[in-house]
DNA sequence: TTGTTTCATTGTAATATTACGATTAAATAG
DNA sequence: CTATTTAATCGTAATATTACAATGAAACAA
């Protein structure tokens, strides 16, 4: 079916694997990495950085923009985007609360 | 096509986007979150805990396993699963990396 | 042996994702 | 006005994911 059962399932599982959904893809990883990197906003130099064609890449930051994670903010004829901090902030609290669950004396096998 | 092109991307974003994929399921998540409460190991009772059918399930810790964030051992008819210690940490360490970065002075839309 | 229990595997239908060519829209340059 | 540039959107083909019924396999009980 390709459709998740999102409705058996808290707010908080379905937030985090929204969350890491989007960040299971390289391009999106890439887009965000170059995004931390430079100290300006970057534009469409994204589509040559990373070797894909300028409709995936817009496609990615379609994706990255519906979470939340960046903001994109015209410039003339081309558009600016670099990260939201305030949600970046608040998926990173999320993420690392969950991967940061106790583990000690949980191994049994 | 559904197939990223993983050969135009770092070692790092291929790795971090695999960890990523696996949590981008709230199933896969409830389980591991089930697995982190639990003092003892788990065994099927992830079919009743959470609503999917048993193949579901047995599919999602199989991709758990094939990650190696889960480690499963078999006891008579059941099997009981746990965080896999090392592993994890692992994990841990390169997700949190990513989330970490540095993000001071970088918004300018 | 014959059930029974527990979980994995197989097969498959429904849906989602990825990638890109073609096109459109908006801003600017001349 | 007419290019030109830049990026979004549309349409679509190829592939991946999700879910589960049916079945298979392994351990145990009687």
């Amino acid at each position: 079916m390709g459709l998740a059962k999102t409705e058996m399932f808290t707010d908080e599982q379905n937030e985090i694997s929204l969350f890491a959904k989007v960040f299971g893809h390289p391009a999106r990883v890439a887009i965000l990495q170059h995004l931390f990197k430079l100290d300006s906003c970057i534009c469409g130099d994204l589509v040559n950085e990373i070797g894909l064609a300028q409709p995936t890449i817009s496609q990615h930051l379609k994706e990255l923009k519906q979470l939340g994670l960046i903001k994109g903010n015209v410039e003339g004829t081309s558009v600016c985007y670099c990260i939201d901090k305030t949600n970046w902030l608040h998926m990173k609290k999320i993420m690392i609360q969950f991967l940061d669950q106790d583990i000690s004396n949980k191994e049994c096998c």
